[in-house]
DNA sequence: GTGAAAGCGCTAACAA
DNA sequence: TTGTTAGCGCTTTCAC
């Protein structure tokens, strides 16, 4: 393996000094007179020399890879909102660097870390728990955008989703169905996007939705914590002979494990028990019956979420529109008792 | 915003060099006495030092970042794999740059050359063309490992995985269900693992297998090419009016858009058709009928790779094992003619 | 065990 | 328009 050109080389073939080949390749309106360019140009090629981005980044002391944290991308809603990030990114000349948190608290922070480490000035955070410490993290320059609505952390910026009124809309539904009680399936309570949903039913439901919880989140490479989260809460439930017509879950891959548990006990949906799910990821259109959702759209949050951080990280003003939840009607929804009509 | 310590910093502090300092951080088994030990840890703790990785890595030469190029995010066969990448690589101190490559080979080619000028050490590739000219990467010190048994890359390492021997398997199953005609439903064959799955199917069908192969394989956001072209493949295939019994598509992303489409037109799989796919991703076990499929462990991959990649980086001595296909039987597949029985 | 000093590849004053 | 030069933060000889 030959040793890589460097500028220097380029600068000694093309016969000019260093700077002006720098200045040729940063590209950034510099002049550099066209005889230059082009025997620097020459030289390059023949030398098959491409800038180091490593010397570039300790001299500028800028990185241009953005952090993102995400509990797993197993669900597929992650991949969706990675896209959206990487497609504004690559236009903007950035790229990404992947972290699975797999829900645990030690290892968000140890990636935390490891990206202060790299440089990296922004991270994007759809892992964190409410009451994480930040670790001092805005006054050592880093730039966090929050995908979690978690208005516990006073610096972050973030994409305005209305969970609330995503829960709203989903009760609405039901309640017009004539289902009287309802239980709302999710993991533990430590994200505010999970608070605001609940809120958003009970500002229907009141006190006749059952809130039930998972207390043991945890990711692993055997399985989809979500689904099976779902699938095990919704056999509890059935088996607890409470007397519920519907089922909200916190999100379409719980709801999918909802249905899934539902159907493994001989029961029908929509036809025993209505179920709904928070996302519109194109599973909840694939699996039968097709799930009735929130519609979420992860590549646009992706979109806005990574021109946010890059603004962030360039200084510029930021201003943007948020997304607005809107309800998909699919087939695991009906009327309560709708089997003995 | 403070401006990060430096070497320098904790070195006055503690009274020490910044050789010695290096060394502290360093903890390659370098002597240093436990009284500098202690001075210089407590003067990082209050200067809040932590190690700039890009002053290590211009002075070293050496990334810990590793590239992975995947077609897209959004088929769960790659989260798997790249959960596998990201377990081991972070148990050995590495981290994943990841690129979608959208089915687009100029995206791919950029993505490369990012990768190189960061000077990333190697690359996990599962999207190549197979005919990608790999632009002299290995002389310039990249190593590559590539997902996709592409043996028309001299240099490249891989994970074995038998896809003749997998086509064979879905093939013989079929056979054995007294199938007498199918087809191979199949993004094109520009990768060496969908002609190697074709072989297998022919090994068995010889020319009874009608081989339908989507002409225009293109990723966007509005999407999953897969399950789409799946769709779109089986009800071209229906409507032609040929005697077929049977459908092996590609993947499962796929053969999940065939079932999609069969039903679609009215008809019943297995009843009228049978159908499998190719990877046993959770998706295969979520819809209904559930997917006959081959195993091929994406985790297990992924994992595979990343201590291959990382072995090639550090210059370690390399031996694998293959991972072997596995029939796995559901739903979707049954006796040919089995609805009339 | 420790320190001085050179230099990794690049950029950006400053001078010409 | 171009060149000289001083570092960015770190590691690593080499000397002590």
């Amino acid at each position: 393996m030959h040793k890589r050109a460097t500028i220097t080389d380029v600068a000694e073939k093309a016969g000019f000094s260093v700077a002006t080949v720098s200045r040729f390749f940063a590209d950034n309106g510099y002049p550099v007179s066209s005889d230059a360019s082009k025997k620097i140009e020459k030289a390059a090629r023949e030398l098959d020399y491409t800038p180091n981005i490593v010397g570039r980044m300790l001299k500028t002391n800028s990185s241009r890879d953005i952090g993102v944290i995400i509990p797993t991308i197993r669900n597929p809603f992650y991949p969706d909102v990675l896209l959206g990030i990487e497609k504004s990114a690559a236009s903007r000349g950035y790229q990404i660097l992947l972290c699975n948190s797999m829900r645990d608290r030690e290892t968000e922070i140890k990636y935390i870390n490891s990206l202060y480490q790299k440089q990296v000035r922004g991270i994007i955070l759809a892992s964190a728990q409410n009451n994480l410490s930040y670790e001092n993290l805005a006054g050592k320059g880093m730039h966090i955008v929050n995908l979690e609505s978690d208005d516990s952390c006073g610096f972050c910026s973030g994409i305005d989703f209305d969970y609330r009124l995503g829960g709203r809309l989903l009760a609405g539904h039901l309640k017009d169905m004539n289902h009287e009680r309802i239980a709302f399936i999710t993991s533990p309570l430590t994200k505010k996007s999970r608070q605001d949903i609940l809120e958003g039913i009970r500002s229907i439901y009141k006190d006749r939705v059952l809130t039930v919880i998972d207390n043991r989140e945890t990711e692993d490479e055997t399985g989809i914590y979500e689904y099976q989260m779902g699938m095990r809460m919704a056999g509890d439930i059935l088996k607890s002979g409470k007397s519920i017509t519907g089922i909200i879950a916190v999100n379409d891959m719980t709801g999918a494990g909802v249905i899934k548990g539902i159907m493994d006990l001989g029961l029908d949906v929509p036809g025993d028990i209505s179920v709904a799910g928070f996302d519109n990821i194109d599973l909840s259109s694939m699996i039968s019956p097709s799930l009735t959702t929130i519609d979420q759209p992860g590549f646009e949050t992706g979109k806005l979420a990574a021109n946010m951080i890059i603004d962030l990280i360039e200084g510029n003003e930021i201003k943007y529109d948020r997304l607005e939840p809107r309800l998909i009607i699919r087939a695991s929804t009906g009327k309560a008792g709708g089997k003995y009509d």
